[in-house]
DNA sequence: CAACAAGCTGCGGGTTTACGCAAGACGGCG
DNA sequence: CGCCGTCTTGCGTAAACCCGCAGCTTGTTG
């Protein structure tokens, strides 16, 4: 068996080289890569189906990268290692994996002891691991209690992108009254009222720009969801 | 001679132990934190003379820590030890640092040979080493040639929290039309124009949001200086 | 001192946002 | 089928935003 460990931080992927030689006896060959490109590379080359990724990496992020690996073998096993549990990071990955794709999701802070387990549930036993903290987000996020819905979501970015609410309405679809719409639903949720409303009417907040930073305050949108989104815009653009 | 290490990730924290016994044989005894309140509070208790410490943490950041900590003991020694040479952060950095006083910015991709001279040039020459990269920016943010003026910081940092206009000008003790002209040498250094512009009239992007988003894709703003902005936001808004 | 650059300010007006109101469209459900 | 909730859309308005124009105050320089 083989191993492929993404990871930008070097401290951090000797202890996951350590780490996956303690956890599986089984594995003989374990590479590395130092960021999502040649975490690309290495894959398609060695036709990896154990990976162990960073999320957070300079030059091509670990969603980017775990998508284009599961498009080219869906039943490849990735198990995400993060510092964070931005809701960003949980709705990014979730978007990308495979129907039926066994996966895993740890924090960084987790344990030794915590690791391993994944490490074997995921790889040996084909099972899904997400860290219970993680799991917490991502019920709240995907179920609709008490998150946001996808078009929130989605609006949510293309105001953050700089986006007019005409330019929204041509990219998604709608009116412009129905982007609008949407608009206020999603300065309710985030609460932009309050802060804003105050008492005098000194204190008055911007609602769009207001909405965008809470949502990053909130870890609901972060740098590199920001930066996929903007990808993705450009790619819109240039299709017209 | 004692040193006080404030990091949160522990691999890091080790290795820095590590780095700090290796580097300086006067060192006696080193302490740890792990986060940045901790960090004050073993600085004051040990009244600390030297200090390693990250930037980005979680309970409280480290240009937060370090900005109490030189308050009270101005002649602190810091070296900054960061993942990033965001603007965001350089700014921060050298907004807080006293005249006079030693410190350094090295970045944790850099060599342990890097980290070990500094950390002796920095606590026993008492000089101040600053990672290439970062100065940089340094020179380029301060320097008034290609950067950002401090007004134009400002603004930027206001209109990314989301203030309106006349929330603005009353903070900064401006006119509304003072804002409105500095939002536009803003919108103008951002480039925020010519993607905006474009060509048809479709494509075009809301400038105030769009140019917060550029600010932080070009990491001109980030996580940290956004949550630090927004409690002075509201410390602010309190005062009345 | 005159000349000039840089910043602040008011005025005016075109555009974009935010949002109430109300009329359809679509999908369950008794 | 009729009732109801959710989503969409158009109309209209008040506010906010973006910005050209022009007058003023500074500080700098020859």
């Amino acid at each position: 068996m083989k191993v492929l460990i993404v990871e930008d931080d070097p401290l951090h992927r000797s202890y996951l080289h350590e780490a996956v030689n303690a956890a599986l006896p089984e594995c003989d060959t374990v590479i590395e890569a130092e960021n999502g490109t040649a975490g690309e590379k290495l894959a398609r080359d060695h036709k990896s189906a154990h990976i162990v990724m960073d999320l957070q990496m300079a030059n091509r992020n670990g969603i980017e990268a775990a998508r284009t690996i599961w498009k080219e073998r869906p039943e490849t096993r990735i198990l995400f290692w993060s510092n964070y549990s931005d809701e960003a990071y949980v709705r990014g990955v979730s978007r990308i994996v495979p129907d039926g794709a066994a996966y895993g999701y740890v924090l960084k802070s987790a344990s030794d002891e915590r690791l391993k387990l994944a490490l074997r549930s995921i790889f040996i036993e084909s099972q899904c691991v997400i860290d219970r903290e993680v799991r917490g987000l991502q019920q709240k996020s995907l179920g609709q209690t008490n998150g946001f819905t996808d078009s929130e979501y989605e609006i949510l970015v293309d105001i953050a992108l700089g986006l007019t609410d005409r330019a929204i309405a041509k990219r998604r679809g709608l009116s412009l009254r129905s982007v609008q719409n949407r608009l206020q639903q999603l300065y309710d949720k985030l609460d932009v009222y309050q802060s804003a409303g105050d008492d005098h009417e000194d204190g008055r907040f911007n609602l769009r720009a207001r909405a965008v930073t809470v949502a990053f305050l909130r870890k609901l949108l972060n740098y590199s969801a920001l930066e996929r989104a903007e990808a993705e815009l450009q790619e819109w653009l240039e299709g017209k």
